[in-house]
DNA sequence: CGGGCAGTTCGACATTATGTAGAATGATTC
DNA sequence: GAATCATTCTACATAATGTCGAACTGCCCG
């Protein structure tokens, strides 16, 4: 029992969050600002935090200005729910059942959201 | 920066998919045998965890034969699993669009099984 | 009815993920 | 070339999970 599984911190989805949130993409000291506007965290915390999910896959850099980086998602928000709900549903033994429970708890504008999906 | 989400371990994880496979409630041994057939872990491990999912309220424990008990999953494996998606969708900013990467996703019999779901 | 035994609960320690940040490194600019 | 400033390295704290041995307790049997 030794191989983990991946787990979803307060602070990287915070961050993720925050880049979700932003038009573009954001540079470190931005993203600071926008998390801990009283700086209450370091700069390097989120700088560590922004490499952890880099290396997760779930966070790019590019190259900005001068010496600096820019960071954003890899995948929009709704690309990575949808990533997500695919998963569970690949391991949920009776998609039907499932879907079933699932339709059963979404709000009526979200069944209609969903119908339209469906519909093409 | 303090409280902690649950995560969910890989034991954890197994001990629940068990229970989900099985037919009826198991006794901690039972379930030791199924998890563990060449004795690799010990008994208290099993319990221990089973503590920690009913502590989660992800299993329930009822009184069995003498002195022992029996383990159940307190939702079927597609409650558990509508659940979590639930929580997604609500997470999810914009429904629809998480919703139009999903169905791009499922298979052909998903959407079938998805569409059924929804006439209802 | 007293002693064992089967089964559970307690208490402990190991491992890993995440939070947090100071020190070291490196490229830019002046 | 030196001061600057963003990143990377290194390190430690905390919390969740994995893993058990020891202690505890209700049952059953002689």
């Amino acid at each position: 029992m030794t191989k983990r599984g991946r787990q979803q911190g307060e602070l990287e989805q915070l961050i993720l969050d925050s880049l979700w949130d932003a038009s573009g993409a954001l540079s470190s000291q931005q993203l600071l600002e926008v998390i801990s506007p009283d700086d209450e965290l370091a700069l390097t915390t989120v700088l560590t935090v922004l490499s952890r999910l880099t290396d997760k896959g779930l966070v790019t850099r590019e190259p900005g200005a001068g010496r600096s980086l820019l960071f954003s998602a890899a995948q929009t928000r709704e690309q990575h729910t949808a990533e997500a709900m695919l998963k569970m549903v690949s391991g949920a033994g009776n998609p039907a059942l499932a879907f079933s429970h699932f339709t059963s708890g979404l709000s009526s504008s979200d069944l209609e959201a969903l119908r339209k999906s469906l519909d093409r």
